[in-house]
RNA sequence: GGGCGGUUAGCUCAGUGGUUAGAGCGCUUGCUUCACACGCAAGAAGUCAGAGGUUCAAAUCCCCUACCGCCCA
């Protein structure tokens, strides 16, 4: 084996055995319970960024969790279509050609656009490979594969016939640069210092003027009412008067309305119906007609006489010019206030009347809402599943219909002769009403978050009911970032109890948004973004895999750096050597495969009490979800327990007396269970060294044939052992006291010292480490006795430790002041230790109110902290002395 | 305007009422010790943002304040 790990030489070729293998199929069992994660589909529009890398971190870590406790196990992966970014992209490319899609033509456009997608969808997968992902490819969906797309067409004509879907003139969300209709979400409200102008409309009877406020100037031209509250007494006599607008000249008439705030502006606002939501509103309750003013381009179109044709911000300039021109522009106040941006392009949306189709989604929230609390559905961390309610219990009908030729066409057909409505599953021949063959497809397709709400069930075959339906449905986990709780967590839930009434999974785990070291997002526009595939290649992807996991926990942001990629890369070597070690031995010596419990040492006993506690909490951290948690306790193990102390015991061991064969045993069991526990985490090393392991392991040990469905460890409650633990822990305070005498006299290592040990009760167990207490602290010789002399030990450094005493004479070299301030020092804490926990045991509040066993322990801690002060303050009296 | 989160070592973060608050990185010191310098050993470093309250006991629960960030309207 190499000295150091080489990630680039294995990963690959495990991944591709485990695939050979057939180990990301699950076998279908009716006996036992699957485990199920349906993967959030990534948009086929680019590579994987780290988020992405996150995603798959987290739910391979419980799929392969899963899968070694021996459920059947789905990982489903899938790859969304993503409307409009895909679009945008490809229209990109025609550009760089010369070509729009309207000159190609719609089908011409989509068969470029099924071009591309082909080759970014094979980039999407290598990707998740390369992330080591265990999903199960032979299940792979694609939003606009068929299953899905049928899928999508059934629910769409179980809402329409139902009620629960319509055509209607709503205003809507309309981005001028993609040119189409958007829903609530897909707008981004950014804080934007703009202008407050406040605008003179001339009364009709020429009795002066009334003065309205406007961010949007332009918007003017299609006003048809100038409107004031009822309870207003500055407007009481206005009412009803007409006045004249500006630049236009219409005629339009003051209308009392409750929606306008006494506070804003002058108390008068314009009514502009076809380009506000409060606007048109207004102007149902008033009967007011709706003008639209508005080219989809954001050109001002020909109900603008002298402004058609300009961009609607050149517009705004020319109507101001020309409202200071006429003397109708009072005042230009700075305002600041919230304007929609499109989330995709950024571009300023336009709210437009346009007749669009929708879900109401008021029943459809109910039962969402409902399985939140009735606690069918746990979301993760919990503080989330109030922000879910607010937004459900707040919902407004959602519109679905996209004037874009990528995605789902709506299954709507119009009927050129009765004007009838044809919603059918399949491709409407004839008009269901009149029976004519002239019936025309609705060109629109629908919001691509529409086929994200049926993601896990159209995924398992509905609306068709299939057998992965049946054992898969309702899933597991649905995990995914938590900017995504709304899109697709909530519309999923929605959508799967409509189509199934069954909620769509049990557990809703959110994670973090990963930043850069300085906690910014990462954009291409900063120029921080760091790509996953560059820190495979330098670090290794269990090291990334590794990196993206720390610090993290549930629904919190997370910082990504140099520290964290070299951190995981170092843990992976260290792994690596400790196998090389292990495997170096065993080489040597065939180990049994059987641990033999009466013949094991203490440090045997102590280090697999320690691995039944760590894998005890390593469970219980899994199955709550705390993946950092266990990921930081396999760490802790294996560096701070197994490596540090494990192993340079059992080096020892093996060079006093080589016919010894338990440690073999015990260091193969300890690492072949590490790294079975490791595993979800850094699949690939793992696997490396597992194999490796088990070839130089004789027949007994050969278990299985990849680790990935090795069984995941269960904590053997038997092996538990306190009092292997309390010897343990006072041997390694015995080395690591006389190392800090060593290093803080400044000892050279080339230099032995003398030690003396006084162990009381634990004398003979502690006696049987002679030999490793001198090897570990270079300490000889060490005299183990039960009491120190009453003498005490002339010119010697005294150390109390827990159950123990240690002396390190050091002759001539001790500093007596120092030594006596160090003592000093200890003395000092202790005692403030004390009486902290003598006023506590005094206090008869805290002994009968306190638990027994709480009030013991701190009593058992006083004894000892007594007892240990005396002995520190013997030692100084003795330096005094 | 409504809501949520954060504030713990120089940095990044753990810590779900019970030892003298932990880890990684960084820092200081010493080491090429036969698995590993991607390493080993030792060390320094904290008024747990501030104020108040509940409790026998608070970093942890409650209230207020400040600052930072996010979501919704």
């Amino acid at each position: 084996m190499p000295k150091a790990y080489e990630p680039g030489k294995v990963e690959q070729k495990w991944y591709s055995f485990w695939m050979e293998q057939g180990y990301f199929t699950p076998k279908i069992d009716p006996q036992k319970k699957p485990f199920v994660i349906i993967m959030p589909p990534p948009n086929i529009t680019g590579e994987l960024h780290l988020g992405h890398a996150l995603v798959a971190a987290l739910e391979d870590v419980m799929t392969r969790w899963h899968r070694m406790k021996g459920d059947p196990t789905l990982w489903l992966p899938g790859v969304d279509h993503a409307g409009i970014a895909t679009q945008v992209v490809v229209e990109r490319l025609l550009a760089r050609e010369g070509l729009t899609r309207h000159q190609l033509g719609r089908e011409e456009f989509l068969k470029r656009v099924w071009e591309w997608v082909n080759k970014t969808h094979n980039t999407i997968t290598e990707q998740h490979q390369r992330l080591g992902a265990s999903c199960d490819w032979t299940r792979e969906h694609f939003t606009m594969d068929d299953g899905p797309t049928c899928a999508v067409r059934a629910a769409f004509v179980r809402l329409y016939d139902k009620g629960l879907i319509y055509r209607g003139e709503r205003i809507i969300n309309w981005c001028p640069r993609c040119t189409t209709a958007l829903s609530d979400l897909e707008v981004d409200h950014k804080d934007l210092t703009g202008s407050l102008w406040y605008v003179r409309y001339a009364f009709a009877d020429g009795s002066g003027y009334i003065t309205v406020a406007t961010t949007r100037p332009e918007t003017i031209l299609g006003d048809t009412a100038v409107a004031v509250n009822p309870n207003d007494d500055r407007f009481k006599d206005v009412v009803d008067k007409k006045v004249i607008l500006p630049i236009l000249k219409r005629e339009i008439p003051i209308v009392a309305d409750e929606a306008v705030s006494l506070e804003f502006g002058t108390g008068a606002v314009k009514v502009t119906p076809g380009h506000d939501p409060v606007d048109f509103d207004i102007a149902q309750r008033q009967k007011r007609p709706l003008i639209n003013i508005l080219n989809p381009d954001a050109t001002m179109n020909e109900n603008t006489g002298p402004y058609q044709g300009l961009d609607r911000f050149a517009c705004r300039e020319a109507i101001v010019k020309d409202l200071e021109k006429e003397g109708l522009l009072v005042k230009i106040e700075p305002y600041s206030h919230s304007v929609g941006h499109c989330q995709r392009c950024q571009t300023i949306i336009e709210p437009i009347a346009s007749k669009q189709w929708f879900v109401k989604m008021q029943p459809l929230a109910e039962p969402a809402i409902k399985a939140i609390t009735d606690g069918r559905i746990t979301i993760i961390p919990d503080r989330f599943a109030r922000v879910y309610l607010n937004w459900m219990e707040n919902i407004r009908d959602w519109c679905i219909s996209r004037q874009l030729w990528w995605g789902h066409r709506i299954p709507v057909w119009y009927c050129a002769d009765c004007g009838g409505l044809t919603v059918s599953v399949e491709n409407a021949q004839k008009c269901r009403h009149c029976g004519s063959s002239k019936v025309e497809q609705d060109p629109d397709v629908l919001d691509t978050w529409f086929s994200s709400g049926l993601w896990p069930h159209s995924t398992l075959g509905w609306p068709d009911d299939t057998e992965d339906l049946r054992y898969f449905y309702p899933t597991s986990v649905m995990e995914t970032a938590y900017d995504l709780i709304f899109f697709w967590v909530a519309r999923m839930i929605i959508m799967g109890i409509e189509d199934t009434g069954e909620v769509p999974f049990r557990t809703v785990y959110l994670h973090g948004l990963i930043r850069d070291e300085k906690g910014e997002k990462m954009s291409k526009t900063r120029g921080n973004v760091l790509n996953p595939l560059d820190l495979m290649d330098k670090y290794g992807t269990d090291a990334m895999r590794f990196a993206l996991l720390t610090g993290t926990s549930p629904g919190n942001d997370s910082k990504v750096g140099q520290d964290k990629l070299e951190a995981g890369r170092n843990f992976a070597n260290k792994l690596w050597n400790a196998t090389r070690f292990v495997i170096g031995t065993i080489e040597r010596r065939q180990a049994p495969a059987e641990i033999r419990w009466e013949q094991l040492a203490t440090e045997d006993r102590w280090i697999l009490s320690r691995l039944s506690r760590t894998v005890s909490a390593i469970n219980t951290a899994m199955e709550n979800f705390q993946f950092e948690e266990a990921q930081r306790l396999v760490y802790d193990f294996l560096w701070g327990d197994f490596c540090d102390w494990y192993i340079e015991l059992a080096k020892i061991r093996l060079r006093l007396n080589p016919e010894v064969l338990t440690p073999l045993t015990v260091l193969v069991y300890i690492l072949e269970h590490s790294l079975r526990l490791l595993h979800p985490f850094m699949p690939f090393v793992t696997e490396e060294l597992w194999q490796n392991l088990k070839r130089s392991l004789g027949p007994e040990w050969q278990v299985g044939e990849s680790i990935i469905i090795a069984p995941y460890p269960q904590a053997d409650a038997a092996a538990i052992n306190p009092e292997a633990e309390r010897i343990m822990s006072s041997v390694i305070e015995v080395v690591r006291s006389i190392r800090n005498v060593r290093a803080e006299y400044k000892v050279p290592l080339s230099q032995w010292v003398e030690a003396q040990v006084f162990a009381g009760k634990l004398t003979v167990a502690i006696m049987s480490y002679q030999q490793a207490i001198e090897t570990l602290s270079r300490a000889r010789p060490v005299i183990i006795n039960e009491a120190k002399p009453a003498a005490g030990v002339e010119n010697a450094v005294a150390i109390v430790l827990t159950e123990a005493e240690v002396a390190v004479p050091l002759a001539s070299m001790i500093d007596l002041e120092a030594e006596k301030q160090r003592l000093q020092k200890e003395i000092d804490q202790c005692r403030a230790e004390i009486g902290r926990l003598d006023a506590r045991l005094q206090d008869n509040a805290f002994l009968t109110k306190a638990p027994p066993a709480v009030v013991n322990k701190e009593r058992d801690k006083l004894t000892a902290l007594r007892d240990k002060v005396g002995k520190l303050e013997e030692e100084a009296g003795r330096l005094r002395g």
